[in-house]
RNA sequence: GGCCCGUUGGUCAAGCGGCUAAGACACCGCCCUUUCACGGCGGUAACACGAGUUCGAUUCUCGUACGGGUCACCA
């Protein structure tokens, strides 16, 4: 067979070679040890969190070693592309700390722009750089056209893919690809110019040359060394719409972008295969790999599956709306990355995330399970190390976009909001009340009117009377003016003066010789005025609410007792 | 089913031929404390199984089991 006759017979509008193309994309001029990494999404939804990971990784590996960190939208399944959704994903990325030098970035107006000197960085604009590559392969014999229709395909295939496919099936299945595999390769030149005449589309094919029984030896940056079969199945290279296929793409971008190293899930590593076929074919310089465990979850029946779409959790969009605040995420992100990130966190408290010296070494080889727990407990820690006027800033942020009510609330008592926020903040021993934004309303709540209601109610074993008794004596002897020490001692007084203990030590010493503690006639005070048996301390509530509505409290609920 | 990857406490995980097998989260207990939230101290809890190599295996090799991934003109 005439390769180059068929491959003129194909592309016969592609006259520029290989080499003309590798001229326009000149090798990065970076230092010693700079890599060059990318994020290379299909433009179909919301940001993943097991998106996030590897673009987490790839962000920074790059940006750790001086080198270059760039956007390639991979928008080469038409069908199932989302409007928007490129620039849904950048947004996204950029809040937790993913920012690229380089590709379809935003612009200043909001919209898609190529940045950088090896775009187009959006794989739909890049159709001729495919052909004149595709080209190459069939002239070489080592691609060819396929003129079989999808259809047809569906129809020889005799189980459906997406069911389940009978044990038995799997051979007769295997077999049956493999005839028809070769039957494929099995044309000529004349049929091509009869299909071509006759205006039939065609996909490209890489003519695979391999034996799947043969191993080669691989090694992965994160896995090691693994063993991978030869690859022996012609994959399509072009899709019929003259589009590559994520292989090919794969092979022909990261080699004229100049990456440096291939960033990407571990649902990949199947397919390498191909990718060292392809890179071969091609005489391209391997990329190093770095193929990253996936984020889990636990289904009904206690297996790890792939944290998949639908899962809570997945979409990053969602961390906003339950209130989590994206250096958490980022944080908890890391401490999955790499073990020994807690332990740097614990000896710089407050360098930032970014100042972690990242170690491909330290990465996971088994994959994880998503944990809110252990992102929680990130989170508050987080939170109780911000400033009072931080928090209510972000609280307010929150607010405004998933509770105005409570946003406006906060805005017109600014001062008193940042004094609630305040409380306990600072010291070496911070609260921490907050594990998300959304936690500040039930936390703080009470301090508002349009908010308070008396949610906990009064242990049964407790006598009315001592109750209505209490808050009586304490509005009758209340002085705002009081300092703390005075404040706790009238406290005091009034349990004494109910048969109530107001020395702690002396009641857990013999607690059957007292009704009760000064804890419960704080107890008492304290439902009527936060409507919760548990606050803040309560001497500070009192300062921040007034006077005035304190006593209010207090009377109102005398005269409900 | 083929191929690939994995398996240390409930979870994330250190470990790289000899250790009483770290640490963090969660849980429990005690202390501190007027409640809560912190903080301090302590505790329960793990090398999937079976062979082999070795003086010695969590660590190396091979099986088995289990889990995950993948097998498209999707990425």
């Amino acid at each position: 067979m005439d390769y180059q006759l068929l491959a003129d017979l194909l592309y016969p509008e592609i006259t520029e070679t290989p080499e003309d193309i590798e001229a326009k994309y000149p090798r990065r001029e970076l230092p010693e040890g700079a890599k060059v990494t990318r994020f290379a999404p299909s433009p179909t939804g919301f940001v993943h969190f097991g998106g996030l990971f590897p673009s987490t990784v790839a962000e920074r590996l790059a940006h750790q070693s001086g080198g270059v960190f760039y956007l390639r939208i991979e928008d080469t399944d038409a069908k199932r592309e989302v409007e928007g959704a490129a620039e849904g994903l950048i947004k996204t990325l950029a809040t937790y700390g993913v920012h690229f030098d380089e590709g379809a970035i935003l612009d200043e107006n909001g919209k898609i722009a190529d940045k950088g000197n090896y775009g187009p960085y959006k794989q739909s604009q890049r159709g001729p750089l495919y052909r004149v590559f595709a080209k190459k392969l069939v002239s070489e014999g080592k691609a060819y056209p396929c003129f079989t229709t999808e259809e047809e395909l569906d129809e020889l295939q005799s189980v459906n893919k997406k069911e389940e496919i009978k044990n038995t099936d799997w051979q007769a299945e295997a077999e049956s690809r493999r005839a028809e595999m070769l039957a494929r390769r099995d044309f000529t030149i004349e049929d091509v110019k009869e299909h071509l005449a006759a205006n039939h589309p065609f996909v490209i094919r890489i003519l695979a040359n391999g034996d799947p029984d043969k191993r080669m030896k691989f090694t992965d940056l994160v896995k090691g060394a693994i063993d991978v079969p030869e690859n022996d199945e012609d994959f399509v290279l072009l899709k019929s719409d003259g589009i590559p296929t994520y292989h090919f793409a794969h092979a022909v971008d990261d080699h004229l972008m100049g990456t440096t190293h291939i960033i990407r899930g571990e649902e990949w590593l199947p397919s390498l295969p191909k990718h060292i076929q392809l890179f071969n074919y091609l005489a391209f310089k391997l990329p190093k790999y770095m193929h990253i465990s996936q984020i889990m979850r636990l289904d009904e029946n206690g297996n790890k599956k792939k944290l998949s779409k639908r899962d809570m959790g997945a979409n990053m969009d969602d961390y906003t709306e339950m209130g989590y605040c994206p250096e958490a995420v980022c944080e908890y992100v890391m401490t999955l990355l790499n073990s020994n990130y807690e332990e740097w966190h614990m000896q710089n408290p407050d360098k930032p995330y970014t100042d972690f010296p990242f170690n491909i070494k330290k990465m996971s080889v088994s994959g994880c399970l998503f944990d809110f727990e252990k992102l929680n407990d990130v989170s508050k820690n987080i939170i109780s190390r911000m400033s009072a006027d931080d928090v209510y800033e972000k609280v307010v942020n929150w607010a405004e976009k998933f509770d105005s009510e409570f946003a406006d609330e906060l805005k017109s008592a600014p001062e008193m909001s940042k004094s609630i926020l305040a409380i306990g903040r600072g010291g070496k021993k911070p609260r921490k009340d907050l594990t998300t934004w959304r936690d500040a309303k039930p936390y703080m709540g009470f301090f508002y009117d349009k908010y308070f209601t008396v949610i906990d109610e009064y242990p049964e074993n407790f006598d009315k009377a001592d109750i209505k008794n209490t808050l009586v004596k304490f509005s009758e002897t209340y002085d705002y003016a009081d300092d703390m020490n005075t404040w706790f001692d009238k406290v005091k007084q009034i349990a004494d003066s109910l048969g109530y203990a107001s020395d702690m030590k002396a009641y857990k010493a013999d607690p059957d010789a007292f009704k009760g503690s000064v804890a419960d006639i704080s107890m008492f005070i304290r439902v009527a005025v936060t409507g919760k048996m548990n606050s803040p301390d309560l001497y500070t509530v009192m300062q921040i609410i007034g006077k005035e509505k304190t006593l209010d409290r207090i009377s109102s609920m005398i005269s409900k007792l």
